[in-house]
DNA sequence: CCATTAAATTCAA
DNA sequence: TTGAATTTAATGG
């Protein structure tokens, strides 16, 4: 009768080093609490959701109802500004959670989340996760941990955007895209519009193209399209050192 | 910010 | 697989 959850554990289940096998992190929740969060007597523990590219799955204002577990794909997570400006909050992978700010006392979604190519998602509710939480101390202690985490990379987030110039802070956003994605061929693993450059960065899409043009003149990046390649990553960390915000991942 | 041109991506035949 | 249609990038005002 779970032959769906089932299925999805097995995937998560076969460690020898202790790393997830589909985010290759050794501290990976998905990875450690799999057996929980899938394989619970606890009836609907957990559904899998289908999203294509462009896809919005999560409504800033909708009424919260559950978090979603990224099982593949990337997503793009922002909050709409003053005037309709989007800004990008962050781009979660494989394994990482989404929609967890709704939590507790929130009644509404203060983030919209829309995947960036075909991704799948686990959706847990909020009563079987509530019924987890209090049930599973160890689980509940680690995702105090990444709620804490959160909270400090919100924080580095803000500081970057009101004392980084613009330059560096397409810089830090092309070191945050290499760090959290790697790279594939030379070029990022992660295709981005200049507009999500920017939404991310706190700019506008001029400023971004026109700091791209100026790093490909100084050989320190390429750029076919959407491929962007990082030529010398120390160089560029280099630019933004003084500030060193590039301890968040 | 907007307009123009170049380049890249998508899509359907 | 191609190339026409559409979208996105780049530049200059």
């Amino acid at each position: 009768m779970h032959s769906l959850s089932l299925n999805t554990n097995s995937e998560y289940n076969t460690p020898k080093n202790g790393h997830c096998n589909i985010c290759n992190k050794s501290n990976c929740l998905v990875h450690k609490y799999s057996d929980i969060l899938f394989n619970s007597a606890l009836p609907q523990s957990s559904t899998v959701l289908k999203c294509k590219k462009g896809q919005q799955f999560l409504i800033e204002g909708a009424p919260v109802n559950g978090l979603f577990f990224i099982k593949s794909g990337t997503v793009k997570v922002f909050r709409t500004g003053i005037n309709g400006r989007e800004q990008i909050v962050r781009f979660a992978r494989a394994c990482e959670i989404v929609g967890h700010r709704g939590f507790g006392t929130q009644e509404y979604y203060s983030i919209g989340a829309i995947a960036l190519q075909d991704t799948q998602l686990h959706y847990f509710s909020k009563e079987f996760l509530q019924e987890v939480l209090v049930k599973t101390p160890n689980f509940t202690y680690d995702m105090m941990l990444f709620y804490a985490n959160e909270l400090n990379k919100s924080e580095n987030k803000v500081k970057s955007i009101s004392q980084m110039t613009v330059r560096e802070r397409v810089v830090d956003t092309l070191l945050y895209i290499n760090r959290k994605f790697g790279n594939l061929n030379g070029y990022l693993n992660l295709p981005l519009s200049r507009k999500e450059y920017a939404d991310y960065a706190g700019t506008s899409e001029e400023q971004v193209i026109r700091v791209f043009s100026a790093l490909k003149k100084e050989n320190l990046i390429t750029a076919k399209g959407k491929k962007i390649g990082i030529k010398d990553t120390d160089l560029l960390k280099k630019e933004i050192s003084e500030h060193n915000f590039f301890l968040d991942s």
